[in-house]
RNA sequence: GACCCCAUCGUCUAGUCAGGUCCAGGACGUCAGGUUUUCAUCCUGAAAACAGGGGUUCGAAUCCCCUUGGGGUCGCCA
């Protein structure tokens, strides 16, 4: 680690819904940045919003924090991270703070009382646009008479804090990513610093936050460009630094729009709205109420829960956008964090493939892209196939194995310990997810009787095809089979390679096949010998059996 | 609509700041072969880009301008 080890950078999400793919790659960058100075990397919950913020949600960011590898040195305590001497790391816990920050505006002259409706005002803005014109607070409140004023405030009329923006000047961001960027005197209006409930605004918190708690970097998306002239004004109002600022370019979805929290809502507003569906589907676990609230307002967003199940109802698949939709697709943490690092982002030397670790090492602002990325699903995958076949046998196992207890503990009731790893093990090469052995190997967990074989073209070319045919073949090996005590991979191996030798002209394909398909119901398994051991003695030969009873359905001999 | 940001293969990018080593390199994907008891891997090879137009210069992917295209912001959300 080189550099300056004063550097202080934060991640400061508002704990509404969970944390996507691109709240993680800045967080990731800022982790990064932290740790190559050996600096200090800041969690700080973004929780001004009275009518949206939920607990559980600032829960569920920690979590997938730490599934990611992103510890943090200051911030809310988890695990075993957090704590910190520039605290409380929740807003809402700041409010005493603001109020003095509020009072020095206040007396400088620098902020002052608007007393316009939230009507008034949208309604002034429908009327610019209407009018093709841009819209700006016109600084009404601000003639108004000392006297009505205090007669305004004596009614205890709701009142927001104005800033009043110095309007004879440029600002000039030194933005580490972009360069230059200037912005026009006359350019920002005089922005709301705190809300009618007394709530700081984003602007006013993040500004006195960030100097309070020593920030020295400030690496965030850059949908927050335009309003970084308001903090740098606000700043200087207050009398505090300039951190530094790098603005990192969007993450889009294929299509090219951004890829946002809301798109799973988007998509299930599109197919409610284009079906004409009224309510909440009956099979859905979406109460009326629930759905009242999310059909009414665009910007609330449905429960995970909620959201799957109405997909599921609909026959929908919602795209993976949160850092947990990729954990529980089968992801492995650390291709993801690789992933994302590589979005925007190159080390000098060329290497895609590395690790936390190396990046930690390597990471640079100056080698951040300006250009925004389309996130590819499938070179994520080509990631996590390569990290998957790099990993032990055993580290194989017991990432499958706690991936299956999260979200699919079915599969672990489905076998004893050994043969769980077993079926890990033997699935291990052609797996591209932890999710691959579950998705290929449905028939593992099937019971024999319910194993159903349809006469698509490659069952039907495994049993039905040739002289002898499959059929034949595995009619004639299966005494053999029956007879076999050592029901083992060595054993098996030996038996039915001898017999392919004496019977098939050593060629194991066509015998293989054929059992494969009896005891699977279909043309992919692991390999033969480890799907038969898996499996177990019984179920292979009742599959099989029940397979050579199904031969006329599947090859009717004309 | 106003302001701002961006622009290299289909995608992520190297190269751009310090112009020549770039008829543009890598990765994913695609296509064609090969290996393999299935699938998936794995190996070999191929196609594939400097958005367009003007400048500056002996020389431009690299610097400047315009056009076009994409995106962001314009909330008492963050």
């Amino acid at each position: 680690m080189t550099g300056n080890a004063s550097v202080r950078t934060r991640f400061a999400p508002s704990p509404t819904g969970h944390l996507h793919v691109g709240g993680a790659r800045s967080a990731l960058f800022c982790w990064a940045f932290a740790r190559h100075h050996g600096g200090r990397f800041l969690l700080r919950i973004e929780d001004t919003d009275q009518k949206r913020s939920s607990e559980e949600a600032g829960l569920g960011f920690f979590q997938d924090l730490a599934w990611l590898g992103i510890d943090w040195d200051e911030g809310p305590q988890f695990e075993s991270c957090g704590g910190g001497e520039t605290g409380p790391y929740f807003q809402s816990e700041r409010l005493e703070i603001y109020a003095k920050h509020f009072d020095q505006l206040i007396e400088s002259g620098a902020a002052y009382p608007a007393f316009e409706t939230t009507e008034e005002l949208t309604e002034a803005r429908r009327e610019a646009r209407a009018n093709k014109q841009a819209y700006r607070y016109n600084r009404a409140s601000l003639s108004l008479s000392e006297e009505t004023i205090q007669q305004y405030l004596q009614e205890g009329r709701p009142h927001v804090l104005r800033f009043k923006v110095p309007d004879d000047r440029e600002i000039v961001i030194e933005d580490a990513v972009l360069g230059e960027v200037r912005v026009s005197p006359g350019e920002l209006e005089d922005f709301v610093i705190r809300k009618a409930d007394g709530f700081p605004t984003y602007h006013f918190a993040v500004v006195v936050d960030d100097s309070l708690m020593k920030v020295t970097h400030v690496i965030r998306g850059q949908e927050h460009l335009a309003n970084t002239p308001k903090h740098m004004l606000l700043q200087e109002a207050l009398g505090f630094t300039h951190p530094v600022y790098a603005h990192v370019s969007l993450i889009f979805n294929p299509d090219g729009s951004k890829m946002s929290k809301r798109d799973k809502d988007k998509l299930l507003r599109r197919e409610v709205r284009e079906r004409k569906i009224e309510g909440p589907p009956a099979d859905s676990s979406i109460d009326n109420s629930t759905w009242e609230t999310w059909t009414g307002d665009k910007t609330v967003q449905l429960p995970t829960e909620a959201a799957c199940s109405l997909a599921i109802c609909l026959g929908i698949d919602l795209p993976e956008i949160d850092v947990a939709d990729f954990q529980q697709a089968g992801y492995l943490p650390e291709v993801l964090l690789n992933y994302l690092a590589l979005l925007g982002w190159s080390p000098a030397d060329g290497r895609e493939q590395f690790d936390a670790t190396y990046l930690a090492e390597h990471f640079d602002l100056e080698r951040i892209v300006k250009s925004p990325a389309k996130f590819d699903r499938d070179k994520l995958l080509a990631f996590n196939l390569d990290a998957i076949q790099d990993m032990s046998e055993g580290d194989f196992v017991s990432a499958f194995r706690s991936f299956c207890d999260s979200f699919h503990p079915e599969v672990v009731s489905q076998f004893d310990e050994e043969t769980f790893a077993h079926f890990a093990r033997a699935n291990k090469e052609r797996s591209k997810t932890l999710f691959d052995p579950i998705r290929t190997g449905g028939f593992f967990l099937e019971d024999d009787e319910s194993i159903t074989w349809e006469a698509i073209k490659p069952v039907r070319k495994a049993l039905c095809n040739g002289e002898p045919c499959g059929y034949d073949r595995l009619e004639a090996i299966l005494p053999v089979l029956k007879d076999l005590e050592d029901w083992t991979v060595s054993s098996l191996e030996t038996v039915i390679e001898n017999w392919a030798e004496a019977n098939a002209e050593g060629n194991l394909g066509k015998v293989a096949q054929p059992i494969r398909v009896a005891v699977s119901g279909g043309p992919i398994s692991p390999p033969i010998y480890d799907t038969l051991v898996i499996l177990g003695k019984s179920s292979s030969i009742r599959r099989i059996e029940r397979c050579l009873a199904a031969r006329e359905t599947l090859c009717p001999t004309a």
